[in-house]
DNA sequence: CCCTGATTCGC
DNA sequence: GCGAATCAGG
């Protein structure tokens, strides 16, 4: 596939749109990630600036003793330090939109979460309350039997792809996120998604 | 394990 | 110019 003029534009736009390597490789099919990446760099839109360096220090004895090695390992990254013309970054991409007729209710684990308001993570769906309400009992043990087996991962190991299921309180150490693989679409892993969205017709059945 | 971009280098 | 392989990091 190559690189025509149409397909360059569209590189051009969803990357200036802060779209990641690998979703314009999808969206434009026919090249992988790393294709789109090189491109980037090769148009020199890897990131933007401007600015042309200070010919301040030239003290760079040319360190690139690449001679005879085939896998050489690459010198340390000359990063430019300066974040200042960041981006905002906000993530906007809600694919899927949660079903009114669901209710979300509120982590129960075992003990009570009173802190942990805001969503931790831009865009994800994941405002634990603390009233909490009659859950299946079923579904209660199950979780709580699922949360001997959870992954028990780090905020920042969470993916599209991980439970996000709060465990623990967030004012102490022990605190993590499930971190089981999610039911696909859903941020939460199969046991949790059973107690985080109920029908609204159930919710009012028990309750009343 | 999932993902991100950065870089190198044979083609 | 291209991009797979690899690296470095979240």
């Amino acid at each position: 596939m190559a690189w025509t003029d149409d397909r360059v534009e569209t590189l051009k736009k969803m990357w200036g749109d802060g779209a990641s390597a690998s979703q314009i490789a999808k969206e434009l099919g026919g090249v992988t990630r790393n294709a789109v990446i090189g491109k980037v760099h090769r148009l020199g839109l890897s990131n933007r600036n401007t600015d042309d360096k200070p010919a301040v220090a030239d003290a760079k004895p040319a360190p690139a003793p690449k001679a005879a090695k085939p896998k050489a390992k690459p010198e340390p990254k000359a990063k430019t330090p300066e974040e200042t013309t960041e981006p905002p970054a906000v993530v906007e991409d809600d694919d899927d939109d949660e079903p009114r007729t669901m209710a979300a209710v509120p982590p129960r684990t075992g003990n009570n979460i009173t802190a942990l308001r805001k969503p931790l993570m831009a865009g994800q769906p994941l405002p634990p309350q603390p009233s909490a309400n009659e859950i299946s009992p079923e579904a209660l043990a199950k979780v709580n039997a699922v949360e001997r087996t959870a992954k028990k991962i780090s905020l920042m190991e969470l993916t599209e792809r991980t439970c996000k299921w709060p465990i623990g309180d967030p004012a102490t150490e022990k605190f993590w996120f499930c971190g089981l693989g999610v039911q696909a679409g859903k941020p939460y892993c199969e046991a949790h998604v059973s107690v985080a969205f109920q029908p609204m017709s159930s919710r009012r059945d028990r309750k009343r």
